[in-house]
DNA sequence: GTCTATATGCGGATAGAC
DNA sequence: GTCTATCCGCATATAGAC
C-alpha cells in the first residue's frame, strides 16, 4: 500500500516493496505471485475496511443492493464519516486516488474493482433518493442519478485537490460544507 | 496527446508515438530530445488551447491573477462553456485526468504544471466570489475558497466518473444542474 | 532530417540450490 | 520459506552513417 500509494500501480517496483518488508524479490513473490495478484491483494483489504466501517450491513456487495435502500440522511451520513476517517488517513487515499484513474486504462488489473464500486456507490445513493421521492421527503424533480453522480464526483475530486494542496483545501470542513447546502436544497 | 490519452505518462512509450506518426525512435527525438520535453509540448498546446478559449483575456496566467476579477455570473458561465467543450473531447479530458493524479507522485515532470493551473483556477473563482461578497452579491457566510475547491473538485471528479461510465454519466448535463444549484443558493 | 545499430538500465518473473 | 543466479523484454537515450 505504501509503495503503492507512492508511485501508483505501473509504475510500483516489486523489488522495492520486497527490500521494504526485508525479502528479496524471489522471497516476496513466494506469498504472491505476480505484481497484479499484490494490487488485487490490496484492494481487497479494502474491501474488507469498507465493511468494518459500514457496520453490520449485508455482507456482499450484492446482497447491499438488494437489500431495501438506506434513508438517505443516514446515508449521508455514513458518507460524511467515509470521508471523515479518509482525513486521517491520506496515504491509503493517495494509493487509491492514483489506482482509481490509472485504472481508466485498458487492461488494467483494478478496472473491474473500481468500475464495481462506482456501480455500488452510485447505486446506494440513487436508490436511497429514489425511495425518498416516492415517500415525497424530497423535493420533485431531483434526479437521483445525477446527484448520486455529482457526490461521488466530489468525494474523489476534493481528495485529489486535498492531496495536492493540504495546507489550502479542508476534506472534511469542504466535504460537509457541500452537503450541508446539498441537503439543504433536497428537503426544499 | 492520443498515446498519453491512452498510457498515461509513465505507461506511455515514445517509441509507440514515434511509430505512429511515421517515425523511427531517433528520428521523433530529433525533434523532442526527451519523453518529458513531449509531455512538455503537450501541456504547452493546452495552455494555448486555454487562451484562446477564454477570449481576449489578459495573456499570462500571472497578468490574470493580477486583473480585476471576473464578475461571478460570467466566470461560471465561462466554466460552463469549458465543460461544454470538453464534452466533445474525451481523448484530451482522458490524457489530463490521468497526467492530473499521476502528477501527484513526486518528481513528476507536471507537477508544476498542475500545480499553477490549480493556483490559477482556484484564485479565479476565488476572488470573483470574494469581489461578490463585498458588493453584497451573494449571501454572507459564503468561503470564497471553499466553493472555489468545490466547483475545481466537481469538474475534475465529474470528468473521471464520465470517463469510467460515458453511458450514465452526462457531463454537460450533470454539471450545469449542480452549478444551477450553487448558483441559486449563493444569491439567495 | 532520418536512419541503423547499440549502449545501458530496470522491470517482472523463473530455475533451482539450500 | 528464502536465497543466488539468470532470463527476457522493453524502456529511454546516444553514436554515427547517410
Amino acid at each position: 500500500m505504501q509503495i503503492f500509494a507512492r508511485d501508483g500501480y505501473s509504475n510500483a517496483s516489486i523489488a522495492e516493496v520486497a527490500s521494504t518488508v526485508g525479502l528479496t524479490l524471489p522471497g516476496l513473490l513466494h506469498y504472491f505471485p505476480s505484481k497484479t495478484s499484490m494490487l488485487l491483494a490490496v484492494l481487497e483489504l479494502r474491501d474488507q475496511q469498507s465493511q468494518r466501517w459500514l457496520g453490520q450491513g449485508p455482507a456482499t456487495l450484492e446482497a447491499a443492493m438488494l437489500a431495501p435502500p438506506v434513508p438517505w440522511q443516514q446515508l449521508l451520513g455514513q458518507l460524511r464519516m467515509i470521508n471523515r476517517a479518509n482525513a486521517a488517513i491520506p496515504g491509503v487515499v493517495r494509493a487509491f486516488s492514483l489506482l482509481n484513474t490509472e485504472s481508466l486504462t485498458e487492461h488494467h488489473p483494478a478496472q473491474e474493482w473500481f468500475s464495481r464500486r462506482s456501480t455500488l456507490v452510485l447505486g446506494q445513493v440513487s436508490r436511497s433518493l429514489h425511495q425518498a421521492l416516492e415517500r415525497g421527503e424530497i423535493a420533485d424533480g431531483i434526479d437521483p442519478d445525477q446527484i448520486a453522480a455529482e457526490i461521488m464526483a466530489m468525494m474523489d475530486g476534493l481528495q485529489v485537490l486535498w492531496l495536492r494542496r493540504p495546507q489550502q483545501v479542508d476534506l472534511v470542513r469542504y466535504f460537509d460544507a457541500y452537503l450541508d447546502r446539498l441537503q439543504a436544497a433536497l428537503q426544499r
